[in-house]
DNA sequence: CTGAAAGCGCTTACAG
DNA sequence: CTGAAAGCGCTTACAG
């Protein structure tokens, strides 16, 4: 066993090559071929070799092989994201997890909280580790610093934000379109004076959800009233002021657009507390877990994270089994769910 | 750099030390030594070793490290929870992410779905990758198996559920006296005909939660009506199809504690569906990000994931540190909720 | 303070 | 089909 050898370290009982090879009668090396499932072995050895394997409960060491091994593969995988405690990115994590461990392949996770210094931080630490591939939604908003570890053969699949300054493959959801569509549903139903709550604007996708937002009002020739967008808004208790403000202003707005999670429940509260919920119309980004459950029910552009996390999952395991194919960008469609809060009429229109 | 090595191995441009070295002008040891650190380096030579590694973007190999190290540590921990994409498992995730990460540990995750042979294939993956740490809500109930890998010093910190046939320290809710106090609350409200509606009875924490049910209602002396409990309810479909059942019958419960998450939203769908929100008192257990938001606001017994993942984190981190005081369990305290669902009186009581 | 040699647990490359 | 030697990138143990 490993702490009776010469040096006399005291890394507990792992068992090694060495002791599984001496129990079993065998050279070192046709233990690592049984290991690694080499076909050319008598059945005889292999009996013996997997005997001793057990008796000793050896179990390979998956950092030494990789570092010998041609390809240097650590069987491991990097899933950085914005908050792995938040639904979205929790659900993407879990999503690539179930596509990980059916090639045997672990994940690592980290959370970047919008910081772009974390995000240094954190896929220096992973290359430390020789992760195999990075799927990542960005917080920084240049990531020509990862073409060299890229060139030196590491997939990035990009998810929700696209790559900056660098050719890699990337899954979106097509947020633009998404809010584009919201709107026009609540045009459809004679909103003039639509408010929109935006997240930070340094954020790719937050941009993109004004950009859609603009555009509906622009197609439909409806001026934008300045002081009815408001962005940069990060909790829900900030969301809830500036909605409160809206609201309780001369001239309020008849419909509200919330272009994050927290933003809507923050926007809902303000509209609750003022018991508007059947007079003030509003659609949020993002599904909500009970969503349903409210009065009335919420409406919402919904995203689809378990299928980007599958189409991004799918694409770096392809990278990684040689795929040298043109960079992809994937657009997976966002859904106008229908529930009763974006279907108020505009007071004109009643 | 080595690419350029006798082997010919193209495994990128990843440099080494022996390429920082050459470049530096000094002995490969003697970048080990700045890289780590160490104090008794000559000044001028500190100044190229970190000019040459700059320059190479040089990123240690961390495995290759922890190989030979004494410690054999990888800078690596193993959160393995019950579903990393659900907002109890996804929190504490998080949270011990934000204790590894001041440590420069990085954080492999994994989910068990309730499944004790994927705990198994996960754990030994975790094994061969030679994690440092577990931190452990298990989905067996026989945790015997992981006694060797625990000798071999690698601590166990379980979390939600308590460690079987294995001395490993524990960070627990305290949910039995959680749903007592709940369900005492219930009783106050003048509810007899109370309703219990519970997860897999498999789950240590399922079983407490009925336990605590029970607990109150004997102390009350009032007798169980059997047909009001429902057990191994994993999804909020069955859930509403239950609670359905039971509304509908000809002598209903007029309070429902729902003993986990989605088993909530289910009798809530029901509930609203037959529009008794303001007749039927409902406690769930485990708080739910908008139940503030429905009408009535929803009560609940309210875990503290943050902080069973703090301790838990310190707590495995101290471990690592050489502690080896007596193993520890930690209870953290649930906490009611009043929000209003819960204090609807019993028809009599009105 | 600096460095040459040995070795961590494994795979490669080669010989028999 | 089996094994002895070399080496992956690094730290240890030792010498100067």
């Amino acid at each position: 066993m490993a702490e009776e050898t010469v040096t006399g370290r005291a890394v507990g009982p792992w068992a090694t090559m060495k002791d599984v090879a001496a129990l079993a009668g065998v050279s070192l090396k046709t233990v690592s071929r049984v290991v690694n499932n080499e076909p050319t072995v008598n059945e005889d050895l292999v009996a013996r070799v997997r005997l001793a394997a057990t008796q000793l409960h050896y179990q390979p060491n998956m950092s030494a092989s990789a570092l010998r091994r041609l390809d240097g593969r650590s069987s491991t995988i990097a899933v950085l994201l914005e908050d792995l405690s938040n639904p979205f990115s929790a659900t993407i994590y879990r999503s690539v997890e179930e596509v990980a461990i059916s090639r045997g392949v672990v994940v690592v996770g980290g959370s970047f909280d919008e910081d772009p210094s974390r995000e240094l931080v954190l896929t220096a630490a992973m290359s430390r580790h020789r992760v195999d591939g990075f799927i990542i939604a960005p917080a920084s908003r240049d990531h020509g610093y990862l073409a060299r570890e890229q060139r030196a053969g590491t997939p990035f699949v990009f998810v929700d934000r696209p790559p900056v300054n660098l050719e890699a493959d990337s899954v979106l959801s097509d947020s633009r379109d998404g809010v584009t569509r919201a709107t026009r549903h609540l045009l459809r139903f004679g909103h003039r004076r639509i408010s929109f709550l935006g997240d930070l604007t340094t954020i790719y996708t937050s941009e993109e959800r004004v950009n859609g937002f603009r555009d509906a009002m622009r197609e439909a020739n409806v001026t934008v009233d300045p002081r009815l967008v408001h962005l940069d808004l990060r909790t829900a208790p900030a969301a809830e002021r500036v909605v409160g403000h809206l609201l309780d202003s001369a001239d309020p707005p008849s419909a509200i657009f919330a272009g994050q999670n927290l933003v809507l429940m923050g926007a809902l509260r303000a509209i609750r507390s003022r018991h508007l919920q059947h007079r003030v119309a509003i659609v949020g980004f993002d599904d909500l877990i009970m969503a349903d459950l409210l009065e009335p029910a919420v409406t919402v552009v919904a995203q689809n994270p378990e299928r980007i996390a599958r189409e991004a999952a799918t694409m770096l395991f392809r990278r990684l089994d040689g795929d040298t194919s043109p960079v992809r960008r994937v657009v997976v469609e966002s859904q106008l769910v229908i529930r009763g809060s974006g279907e108020i009429p505009a007071p004109g229109d009643r």
